[in-house]
DNA sequence: CGGCTGATTGAATCGCCTCAAAGAGCGTGG
DNA sequence: CCACGCTCTTTGAGGCGATTCAATCAGCCG
């Protein structure tokens, strides 16, 4: 079986860590990589288990979220498309992965997965950039549940929401309103924004007020002013003042 | 010159990312490296420069911070001696790193620091591992910052200076109580853990009048309970209402 | 001794949470 | 086909924790 067999009609065949593999090197993690769809709302890898595979996110969305003792817990990172699942050279998880949508992944065995890393520089190179990439957005999430108000939280993470929306879908023009699905629910957004679900739900409310979105449904957005959005996004409190 | 001529002083020498490098992949980092002192307050990075350099720690603490536009700042982690900084393989630098304390540092420029990586498989190990060990601490992070209460949030960090000042110090058996210098003031201490400085004080002081610490000076700390402490890291609202 | 920076303490305010209830969407089964 | 139950969402009222503003205090150095 060759490379194109299987990995042909990937879906994000170009995007993900093997994309700019050489064939030969396809080859090698073709043989390891299983497809896996994972139903809303299972887990893909528990916290405290151990840390066995590893994976490629084809299609839908993942959350990583970390917990307390007591219950209380966040959304510490999502995964889409294309995005590297998993913690190579850890004994246990410290997180749990969870699909907010369906979802499908390209699976591997972590142990395997490794060695491979080692014999293919150039794969363990893009890893490293990707783990890097990972570390700054996480450092950013910092900035944004540590400092910003409610307010600020909730257009910033549409505006990220609508920029993934267009990158998919290319729907509209520039300016434009853009409609688009949310892939989680409120609760869901509360958990990666570090807020409650009440909170969650009014500050949409006051964006709609506001004119600048529009809810045609529970679950669809439409942003109708996304300058207006993205002003909101980093000045929420002073401009209420203003 | 031989590696051992550089380096066999490095105080870090067997902690640091090029502690298990052999004698002739030590060669090649050591033409590279220099040593550099940063002053206490000082940038080693400014958020938005081009990223050239990275360092090892060798003595010291340093910050990474993000920053808003209207000057609202979160620390989003810190580097103690045998740390790697730096952000390779990016154009500019989202953060900026600053001395909490003297510090020195051995720092290698950008590129020639990315070839050695390049020709050195087990350095690029090392350092994927350590990124993804920054990543899981960035992770914790994200969960303190947006989940817990200011005394949690204190408590917490006085028990991960401590744990740290052990390490170094190894006074004072395991049960007893513990004295060491913080390395920042108050205002650090709250940029660090997401809140203000009066917060910082009055959950000191709260700790203080609990019996559970005691303030020598303003710049000491000493643990006389680290179990009522370690409690208070995790459930601070809950304990006060038991 | 001023003058400076950093720490502490107090009072009032505010933003978000908690608790509570009602409303909306949507499948299932009678 | 509509009633029912379920989940998710919205809205309100009240309370609490952290911030903000302000004043005082402590240590340090020229």
């Amino acid at each position: 079986m060759t490379p194109s067999d299987v990995c042909a009609d990937c879906a994000v065949r170009d995007r993900a860590l093997c994309g700019s593999l050489s064939d030969a090197d396809l080859t090698a993690l073709n043989v390891l990589g299983e497809r896996r769809s994972l139903a809303r709302g299972r887990a893909f890898q528990w916290a405290g288990d151990e840390s066995l595979v590893c994976a490629n996110l084809l299609s839908g969305v993942l959350q990583i979220s970390a917990a307390m003792p007591d219950g209380r817990e966040q959304v510490v990172g999502l995964f889409y498309p294309a995005d590297f699942v998993g913690r190579p050279f850890a004994g246990n998880a410290d997180f749990t992965v969870t699909a907010l949508t369906d979802a499908t992944l390209c699976v591997f065995l972590r142990a395997p997965f490794e060695r491979v890393l080692a014999d293919h520089a150039r794969m363990e190179r893009l890893l490293l950039q990707r783990t890097f990439a990972a570390l700054d957005e996480a450092r950013r999430r910092l900035l944004v549940l540590a400092r910003k108000s409610a307010r600020e939280k909730v257009a910033g993470f549409l505006l990220d929401l609508a920029d993934r929306a267009e990158g998919v879908g290319c729907r509209a023009s520039a300016g434009g309103p853009l409609t688009f699905d949310l892939p989680m629910t409120r609760g869901q957004m509360a958990a990666v924004l570090g807020i409650t679900i009440e909170t969650v739900s009014r500050q949409l409310t006051a964006l709609k007020a506001a004119g600048l979105i529009a809810l045609p449904t529970a679950r669809a957005i439409t942003i109708r002013d996304r300058a207006g959005l993205a002003a909101r996004a980093v000045a929420g409190r002073r401009l209420e003042r203003a």
